[in-house]
DNA sequence: TTGTACGCGTTATCAA
DNA sequence: TTGATAACGCGTACAA
């Protein structure tokens, strides 16, 4: 028969169950089972196999009470739909799961507030570590970040800012890296056509600017900047906005590729040769890019990496132990297909 | 100054401290700020106002210690790679985040024994509720859920059997729906193409095979079933094999978009008229479908629908209120445009 | 190396 | 309608 422990008693299995059939103290279990090295390797082997034997699972909710931080670790990304992120998300999620830590997805939907009100609703979490999108946030939420002490990795963006960590790719420069490649094959009047202004999206709008100015083939005609959200649908009328604007353009670079593909449909549809009349070029190497007609010539960002990285990263601070590169730059590949 | 409140305080702003300032006892400013009817108006706002002032966030660990159950939500979805989930998963969040839940992602990555980990994991939360995919799991899964005794609502697929909660649609049937069109509009050897052989896509087969037999044109050889994971590159190569083998087909139901995507992408390099020589049909109306060449005819899901709907069954479930209907069909279209 | 005492911030119980 | 008291399960500080 089970004894009634308290006038509450939940009947979970607790420390205390563990430390009984153990026959020690429940400090000494807990210790054990997260591998205290102060505690005797066969006691420790012990105390496993009572555990193992009762079910014990840890209660997170005292574990965070007793603790100073708790095991949830907040991931703020400004989009679900876009699937960037959701690779990033993944591959997080892959690293700090079985590093015994919760991940709380916040979804700031491109929106400073947004992500103000997310952040300081995470914060009472009082998580072991916060990972957040770019630099660009309201003043109140970078000082709620910093006045919570919580170590924080910023990511897809980098900076070489002193104590600030950040994983990610120069966006301007990969985006210069498309412009030459344009050039490099013949190209002379290169739009670029982006929708969601986003930070990411205007640096490669410099990007772009930079390496046409460089070439002098900079025409600020030939940006075409949309502030809706980004879909492929956007991507197929904002070309066709281009070509009736400028019949002359010979090479377009789609800030992402639904824009791309967008694009690609609609040339496809309207006849117009790709790349012959006009080449075009994406950005990320979505899962599609590969199978578009043409295929579609892109920089491949490595997301899964950017996220892999960010969390290792956030995992070393958050365990106190020294970061080598606070600033990781998992570069870019310009993959060219057939498109441009 | 500050009053040095223990002899671990962490400075933050408790229970305790509102208590103080609005001249009460702790457990009513709980109370006023849960909005229990038991507390006087006035009071009450007297109370929020202190709390607003020294700016008071509740700790959801010390609540969930203290309650039967935490602030979290666990939802368990196959795949992240599948924006069929992402929709969904985004639904949820913007249902229960406002109504103070905490949403738990998992993912099962498409293996039982992954789920039921993933189960046993976030059980330990005691979280409110949980969400589950499909009706397919590990006997102990099911019976840890069960256990549990935390309310449930499976999501996608749906059932009338007793007790169990639902949101989702008949899969079988939205796909007998497909291979009747397709036969509506006179084809006759209608393939079925498939690949990542989970509960869903082998319930669309059913579907296929059924209205195949009431047409008296099933063909077991006209199945193409792929067990590696679904993508458009996949989709390119299985229609290569399906035309291989059997160049007669004059219809093909691709058992997902992504795979129909693929698929339209390699017809169009082959030459292959589409839908003149073959016809081709996706399922769930992904984001790219309407801007395919040529455009996709495919199967309307409403994951967004099956989200919020599902995200509201659980917090009445949660709430103890009753709950009208425990399975929720929300149905699908057929959307014709041009592949079919 | 192991144990004792206590606090973490909140809610449930019971009494007033 | 409000309050005093006692858990909730675990980890920290300090002692043995």
């Amino acid at each position: 028969m089970a004894t009634s422990r308290s006038r509450r008693g939940t009947g979970r299995v607790t420390l205390a169950d563990v430390a009984k059939r153990a026959q020690v103290s429940a400090i000494t279990v807990s210790r054990a089972l997260r591998g205290h090295a102060s505690v005797k390797r066969d006691l420790a082997e012990h105390i496993q196999a009572a555990a193992n034997a009762l079910g014990y699972v840890p209660d997170p909710a005292a574990r965070a009470l007793a603790s100073p931080h708790s095991s949830v670790v907040a991931v703020l990304v400004p989009s679900l739909s876009n699937s960037v992120f959701v690779d990033l998300l993944e591959a997080v999620h892959d690293v700090l799961m079985p590093a015994g830590f919760d991940v709380l997805i916040g979804n700031t939907h491109y929106q400073r507030d947004h992500e103000e009100r997310l952040l300081r609703s995470y914060l009472a979490h009082r998580p072991a570590g916060v990972m957040v999108t770019g630099f660009d946030r309201t003043e109140k939420a970078r000082r709620a970040l910093v006045a919570s002490r919580v170590p924080a990795v910023h990511l897809m963006e980098i900076t070489t800012a002193p104590g600030v960590y950040s994983v990610g790719l120069a966006q301007e420069t990969a985006a210069a890296t498309v412009v030459d490649h344009l050039l490099a094959i013949g190209r002379k009047r290169i739009a670029f056509v982006a929708a969601q202004l986003d930070p990411r999206t205007l640096q490669r709008a410099e990007g772009y600017r930079f390496a046409m100015r460089r070439a002098q083939r900079y025409d600020p005609a030939l940006e075409l900047l949309h502030p809706e959200r980004s879909s492929i649908g956007v991507g197929a009328s904002l070309i066709r906005d281009l070509l009736q604007r400028h019949p002359d353009v010979d090479a377009v670079f789609m800030c992402n590729d639904d824009l791309a593909q967008g694009a690609l449909g609609e040339l496809l549809r309207l006849g117009v040769a790709v790349p012959q009349t006009i080449a075009v070029v994406g950005f990320n190497d979505l899962a599609g890019a590969a199978h578009t007609v043409p295929r579609l010539t892109t920089i491949r960002t490595d997301r899964a990496r950017i996220g892999r990285e960010a969390a290792q990263m956030l995992l070393a601070l958050i365990r106190g132990e020294p970061v080598s590169q606070p600033m990781v730059d998992v570069g870019y590949e310009l993959v060219i297909r057939e498109s441009a």
